[in-house]
DNA sequence: CCTTTATTTAGATGTTTACCTAATTATCTA
DNA sequence: TAGATAATTAGGTAAACATCTAAATAAAGG
């Protein structure tokens, strides 16, 4: 997991909300696309930046792509972030 | 505290650094610039950055300016990822 | 006060990013 | 296999960002 990758695609309000989307359930990229009023193909992007940051994992579905959440990297990113609010000083 | 703020400063290399530094201890901002292959004033504005989110807190003292840590931020930051990887579908 | 040291602000420039429209790829079904 | 639907890739543009040099501000000390 590339630190910096993960947090660039934290960093866009329109990923931040996908992400809230993913929470409640898996959805395809047509349904999270129809959540915006955004194009298709800028929706696409910000799911393959996501993806590319390894926050959703992709499936297809016959037509469909199902985008869902991947966990693992988050909790990596809390184990960082706790760290760090763990100063060595107080240690 | 915006989140897109918060991670949109943890979203490069250098601040990243910087963050480690102010993990080991409380540092002066040349202290910080010296650390790094970059001008002074382009450490200036990662610093601002950095406070600007909230991550990083800054108290002059006589001529220098003493950078730290703010906790508190990181730990917000925890909540909102650990309740991510808690997902409705599995609460 | 004048000089030195510490730091920031201003202004300029190349790169990255977010968004759009148009075109392409992939799959399903009649 | 042609037409419809789902999604991505390609190409272009305007705004944001990281960096630099030069100038400004703030404090300390002779």
């Amino acid at each position: 997991m590339s630190q910096t990758l993960v947090f660039k695609a934290l960093s866009d309000p329109t990923r931040l909300s996908i992400i809230d989307l993913l929470k409640e359930r898996d959805r395809t990229a047509g349904d999270i696309a129809d959540q915006f009023n955004m194009t298709k193909p800028s929706i696409s992007h910000h799911l393959n930046t996501l993806q590319s940051a390894g926050l959703v994992l992709s499936e297809r579905n016959g037509q469909h792509i199902i985008y869902s959440l991947n966990t693992t990297v988050f909790q990596d990113v809390v184990k960082w972030m706790m760290d760090i609010s763990r100063k060595e000083n107080e240690s």
